[in-house]
DNA sequence: ATGAAAGCGCTAACAG
DNA sequence: CTGTTAGCGCTTTCAT
């Protein structure tokens, strides 16, 4: 046995180590090489392949991806196309799908295609260049020419109800919104402005629906609407419009949370109390939405459920087709509607030290 | 020529377009549709490139990635490791790393060690599967076994110093911790308590000597301390522990943007006012610091001059090696220190539509 | 200016 | 149980 440890000599050649160094090391063919990396398709016996995974670590093998995939056709691996990687809905959202896939044993490539349908045309292409197995949208270009990517299954990952013959994955955005609203409406509010985005995610936005029916359940005439950017600056300037055009505003809804923290800013700088003076919820339920002042009521998402549908649709994808999988969104009643607000979810006071 | 626009039969067999199709369809060899592809080695006359690449688009070619990683050896892919992808301080960090990664030609590979060492050994080597031509860190492991991992080059991006022999960037968190504290003092301040983590990015914490710094510098007394986890739970539990623990303390400064928010929220809640009662700064700047309320006084991290020179240095990594970079943060005044804080910096007024 | 062909590292028949 | 080998799609040297 040769004494050195960590098997990589340094100032030698940079070319990696590969399956015949391996095999020639342990003294067998490539081929159980291969059997004792992949664990079949053929057995080997225990003592051959403590051998060869030996000869593995002290040579520091790793397998080629590259060659594998090459080989089998196949990557194990999603792609995933976002929008807007910086909102926090989508960065909680990217992180369940990644523990999901894990879960399966799958990666995930993820591309942010700055909401620009030219960026994300080479972002697709990208992905498919790499081979990815499947892919998932959370951008609203997709629902067009992800169509003429049949052959590589997709899934719209943020999308509100059904299209024919697409699998689609979303939240009950119509219903969680009514929700919200119609408590906001029940701490006795009667005038609730929207603040809601241009080119979301459906026409008109399920939101806006949800809004409106609240609204008309509660015989409330419908409040003034704020079309802006989905954006914490968006909200601001939101907030900043509709409490100039309507002074009798005792509510407002948001349709995101990055739009209510941004409305929630312009509020506090002017002294309108939250919830006293006006009252706010916002739709997604992202952490940032505990963390705000007054914390948001939300109409919540549930991301860990959306994330394992989408992933689980992907893989059955053969079999399913044209599947919309809706899942409920939760009302989380924190300070900003009126409600008593108990404090922070997961405390941890556990965790300090003081000195 | 055939009608089918897209170039796809649907119900055929799913084997991709290769390059042989291509050469086929345009009749030409393999190799000319490489030169094309390529731009090089070889020239091709005008009148036959233009051949293959209508013979491509009707195609719908794309050439395959691994096919190409495997025969160049390397994938023009990047890899990057972090500790916590759900931080938004990584979150905007990653997006200027991907952004000037893209400017370079470079793809990147992202993934999120959860903290945990032996889900980072199982990144790293997935990353090195994969080919990656180059690994940023930042990750509180990564100066460990990294070290063996020198045949692929690799930078530190979150780290406090220079580390010899390696290449490392970071922002100099003792003058910035040190810039900000000075300034809560400037505003009057005599109790500064600090709120920070364990197992930061060196020892002791560059952050936590700047505010000793500060506070010897104006022959002030150390403040209490609270050492809570990098998370807004964190700074929530520090800041009432701190609070209970000493009664006098009218300032804090917390080592990250999502402490400072998580002690915001405790602070709002029990009616502490900030920043009359007591002020509030943090080591960062993100975007999240800008919407909290009271907005936070930050000093704030350069991040694209950061990722701009890790990436520079990570190209250059042949011929330098052991080099520090090292970006001064910004002091940014807001209202939480008792800056008049004059509204929002990127205002977006003009995006309003009101109905 | 273009074609032929070797080979990157791996997997999976097939043959012992 | 293990060895041999063809070939995945691409790049590039060597011919032509």
């Amino acid at each position: 046995m040769a004494t050195s440890g960590s098997g990589h000599i340094p100032g030698e050649t940079r070319r990696s180590v590969t399956r015949s160094d391996v095999a020639k090391l342990a003294g067998v063919s490539s081929a159980v090489v291969s059997y004792v990396v992949n664990d079949g398709p053929r057995p080997v016996a225990e003592k051959t392949a403590k051998r060869v995974r030996d000869a593995m670590d002290k040579l520091g093998y790793v397998p080629n991806a590259s060659a594998r995939a090459l080989r089998r056709g196949k990557t194990e691996t999603l792609g995933l196309v976002i929008g807007d990687s910086l909102n926090p809905f989508f960065v909680q959202y990217t992180f369940e799908l990644v523990t999901a896939a894990a879960a399966r044993g799958k990666q995930i490539l993820i591309g942010d295609s700055r909401q620009s349908a030219s960026v994300e045309k080479g972002i697709v292409d990208e992905l498919v260049a790499r081979q990815v197995d499947g892919l998932l949208f959370a951008s609203p270009f997709a629902r067009h020419y992800a169509a003429e990517l049949l052959d590589i299954p997709t899934v719209l990952i943020d999308c509100p109800g059904p299209i024919p013959g697409r699998l689609t994955v979303g939240s009950a955005a119509e219903a969680g919104a009514e929700e919200v609203v119609t408590h906001l409406i029940s701490h006795g509010r009667t005038r609730v402005g929207l603040v809601i985005g241009d080119h979301g995610f459906g026409n008109p936005d399920p939101r806006e629906r949800g809004w409106r029916n609240a609204l008309a359940a509660a015989g409330l005439a419908a409040g003034p609407i704020a079309r802006v950017p989905f954006s914490r600056e968006g909200g601001y300037a939101a907030a900043k419009a509709l409490l100039c055009e309507d002074p009798s505003l005792d509510a407002l809804f948001a349709s995101n949370d990055l739009q209510a923290i941004g409305a929630l800013r312009a509020l506090n700088e002017r002294g309108v109390r939250v919830p006293e003076d006006l009252a706010v919820a916002s739709f997604d339920g992202t952490k940032e939405s505990e963390f705000s002042w007054p914390p948001l009521t939300v109409a919540q998402q549930q991301l860990s459920l959306l994330a394992a549908g989408a992933i689980d649709l992907l893989e059955d994808s053969e079999t399913t087709m044209g599947k919309h999988l809706e899942i409920d969104t939760i009302l989380v009643r924190r300070r900003s509607c009126g409600c008593d607000d108990g404090g922070i979810d997961h405390p941890s006071a556990d965790l300090v030290a003081v000195i």
